[in-house]
DNA sequence: AATTGCACTTATGCAATTCAAC
DNA sequence: GGTTGAATTGCATAAGTGCAA
């Protein structure tokens, strides 16, 4: 199951863990979402959602969103 | 059409729109829904969001989501 | 119930720096 | 040793937070 990312940040909608949780996660699924369908192009991607590319970085650390996991459709 | 939460909060996850527009979204959608299931005591959706009343207050006028938009199911 | 001043924390962009591969 | 692009970091400012009023 690569796709994933909706059931991890979806099922916060109806209630359960606290709001920066949910938000969290959310970023998370759309970040991964976003570096999978651009090949990973960190400088793209930062643009794309609107925040520099340093900000990318630390949001990919504080997520640990590793490369690896990146590695999937194009 | 009452339930446009989520098509207002996942379109992002796709790629258009910026984090913060995609955030903003979605936590409009994760609150207006946890009133709406809580009969929009503020007090108790704060406590399960895990954020105080004031943030609660704060976003609420933020997102500009208004008493009566919260009035449907209990 | 709702708002706000305040002190404090967290997140941000930019620019400089370090790191890695070549 | 040098060049290039990716990744990290110091710093100043902005944005968000809880508390108490």
């Amino acid at each position: 199951m690569s796709d994933d990312y909706i059931t991890t940040a979806m099922p916060n909608l109806v209630g359960s863990g606290t709001l920066k949780e949910a938000v969290r996660s959310y970023e998370r699924a759309l970040i991964l979402e976003s570096l999978r369908a651009n090949s990973n192009d960190k400088r793209k991607v930062a643009k794309l959602l609107g925040i520099s590319i340093s900000s990318l970085y630390r949001k990919l650390a504080e997520l640990s969103i590793e490369d690896h996991a990146v590695e999937e459709r194009a």
